[in-house]
RNA sequence: UGGGCUAUCGCCAAGCGGUAAGGCACAGGACUUUGACUCCUGCAUUCGUUGGUUCGAAUCCAACUAGCCCAGCCA
């Protein structure tokens, strides 16, 4: 089974350095910057860069890449954090800092000046852009490129102690200003900005760039296969010249691969800041949000997670997958683990008029009728219940099998009953549904006298409580239109957020516990809210809903 | 003087010169104490296009075409 499973590019390309001797063990890294919330794209590096290194028996780090003071913020550390350990991609206490090695980068920069491979240039920053040149044109070497050795050495360290202003100077890899490749025209590799580190503190007043920064955090940890994603193939001729110039014995590779994109769905950091700040969704944890936090909030599990990310594969081409495969996903992994429980959502009372009046009997319910080992709980049935208002219709339509004058259904796990009449309000609105019973009909009896087409679930009237559902639908945009509005404003799906109060729930339901997810009949699959729910107020969230083949004429 | 990458079903995705895996979605049907689940069945004579090499090409070559990324003292 599982040798038939085909190997991704990657994985091919592990097995080749493997092959050849180039390293002897597999250290991958996931390296967020903690400047946000982690989402649905990040999970797959992560689950993809500790799926690689547990596949090798390797070894998987956790590393904050924090180079830039300017945009990280603790805050962000802790989500992050957490969203890891919430995924399973254990990293074994390995957790770094990019800036623990601040030293070394100062050194390895030193290293590079002396080599004669950097200086320090003074042109503005306006000007190195004039320098740089354009896509289509070579740029012009800067007059500060030809400085000495001595006097590199000199500014560099001024740099560092603090003599220069903000923007003042830069340190510059000397590599080729003509370079198709504009990463490689004399990249800056440390800037002066005076800001509080979040980690270090005050200590510097200079900071590495990225393209100088990343390969050596990566090459001091002993990883094998830096992996990343498509954007940064571009500079990986620069991350090759970093680690080449710098001398390390066993340079890790960089290999890209796809993000991951979801078809209609906003990934993009700044659209959800808007929604966050607006106040269009509640916080970076909404659960209509793909942000890692949301999609816990909303009750997807981490192997759910893990489950799409496999199938979704590891290749390079740009790929937008349906959220209809998450949702795939979810039902796939709850299906079996979590209780399945009656829940009436929009009631209306069923009154079972040949049933005694104050009898109370407790039937014996499985959780779970796929999986026995989720044992069985007892269910209150009284003569008043409570169904789903969608259940009864006045004229059904053709292939309607459930409750309709003179029919008759099963009551999941009770009796068949047969409707006999309805009480409409002076609206019209059907208020009470009128019924009878059959006793040799109940569940576990093992009647065979005749069939019923339609089962519907219920509630005892009597033996029931409250709860609050809310069901999400993702923030779903037009796909073609972009986003935005023309006044800026973002289109939103009005009805991504539906509140139904007084829906009626088991008694069992007393008991639930936030983050505990259930199937309801019918209605799909729903956790407690670990957010909103107190006590004495149950507040569910819709994870997904169930398929449904039934389509009214 | 531009550079880099990608293109196989509606969506992912295998395939690596020997005659198009699989999953999601969808459509039929069976079963059903959830119109769920499960189970069958169907779903690319064709791989962006056009040429070429070959007994044989999605795979090799050439030229086109389309899409994505790059001109932060961001990562």
């Amino acid at each position: 089974m599982e040798e038939t499973k085909s190997r991704n590019f990657i994985e091919q390309a592990i097995d080749e350095d493997l092959k050849e001797g180039k390293y002897d063990k597999i250290v991958t890294r996931f390296p967020p910057e903690p400047n946000g919330y982690l989402h649905i794209g990040h999970a797959k590096s992560i689950l993809l860069n500790y799926g690689i290194a547990k596949e090798y028996g390797g070894q998987f780090n956790f590393r904050f890449d924090d180079t830039n003071p300017t945009k990280e913020r603790t805050e962000f550390v802790q989500s992050i954090l957490e969203d890891v350990k919430w995924l399973g991609a254990d990293f074994e206490g390995r957790m770094f800092y990019a800036s623990d090695y601040f030293d070394q980068m100062y050194e390895i920069a030193v290293k590079l000046i002396k080599k004669g491979k950097a200086y320090v240039c003074d042109l503005t920053a306006d000007e190195i852009r004039e320098y740089r040149g354009t896509l289509t044109e070579p740029g012009k070497e800067s007059p500060y490129r030809n400085r000495s050795v001595e006097e590199n050495l000199d500014l560099f360290e001024r740099m560092k102690n603090g003599e220069f202003e903000d923007g003042a100077k830069v340190l510059r890899a000397k590599i080729d200003m003509a370079s198709g490749n504009i990463n490689m025209r004399d990249p800056i590799i440390y800037r002066v900005a005076r800001m509080t580190h979040h980690n270090t503190g005050d200590k510097w007043c200079i900071y590495p760039m990225y393209d100088f920064a990343h390969p050596i955090e990566d090459a001091l940890e002993g990883i094998s296969h830096s992996l990343c994603t498509l954007e940064f193939e571009d500079h990986r001729p620069l991350y090759d010249w970093v680690v080449r110039e710098a001398e390390f014995p066993h340079p890790p590779r960089q290999i890209e691969f796809a993000k991951l994109y979801l078809k209609n769905i906003i990934t993009g950091k700044r659209y959800i800041k808007k929604l966050v700040e607006d106040g269009i969704v509640d916080g970076w944890d909404d659960p209509r949000l793909v942000s890692i936090s949301g999609l816990r909030r909303r009750g997807f599990t981490p192997e759910s997670i893990k489950m799409f990310v496999e199938l979704s594969g590891i290749s390079k081409s740009q790929a937008t997958s349906d959220y209809a495969m998450l949702e795939y996903c979810i039902r796939e992994d709850l299906k079996m683990k979590c209780d399945r429980m009656m829940a009436v959502l929009d009631p209306v009372k069923l009154v079972i008029d040949n049933y005694p009046e104050d009898q109370v009997e407790y039937l014996d319910v499985y959780n779970n009728q796929e999986n026995p080992e989720l044992g069985s709980r007892k269910v209150a049935f009284t003569k008043e219940l409570y169904i789903e208002r969608e259940d009864f219709m006045e004229e059904p339509p053709k292939k309607y099998f459930r409750l309709f004058p003179g029919n008759e259904v099963r009551l999941k796990n009770a009796y068949f009953v047969k409707c006999t009449d309805f009480i409409k309000d002076e609206n019209g609105k059907v208020i009470e549904v009128h019924c009878t019973y059959d006793p040799e009909t109940k569940s576990g009896s093992g009647f065979e006298g005749r069939k019923v087409k339609g089962t519907i679930h219920w509630v005892s009237a009597k033996e029931c409580v409250d709860a609050t559902v809310r069901l999400y639908e993702n923030i779903v945009l037009e796909e073609e239109d972009g986003y935005l509005n023309e006044d800026g404003s973002l289109k939103l799906n009005p009805n991504s957020l539906v509140t139904l109060e007084g829906c009626k729930l088991e008694k069992a339901f007393a008991d639930a516990k936030p983050g505990e997810s259930f199937q309801f009949f019918r209605h799909g699959y729903f956790t407690v809210d670990t957010k909103d729910s107190k006590e004495d107020a149950l507040v569910f969230n819709r994870i997904v809903s169930l398929k449904s083949s039934y389509k009214p004429a």
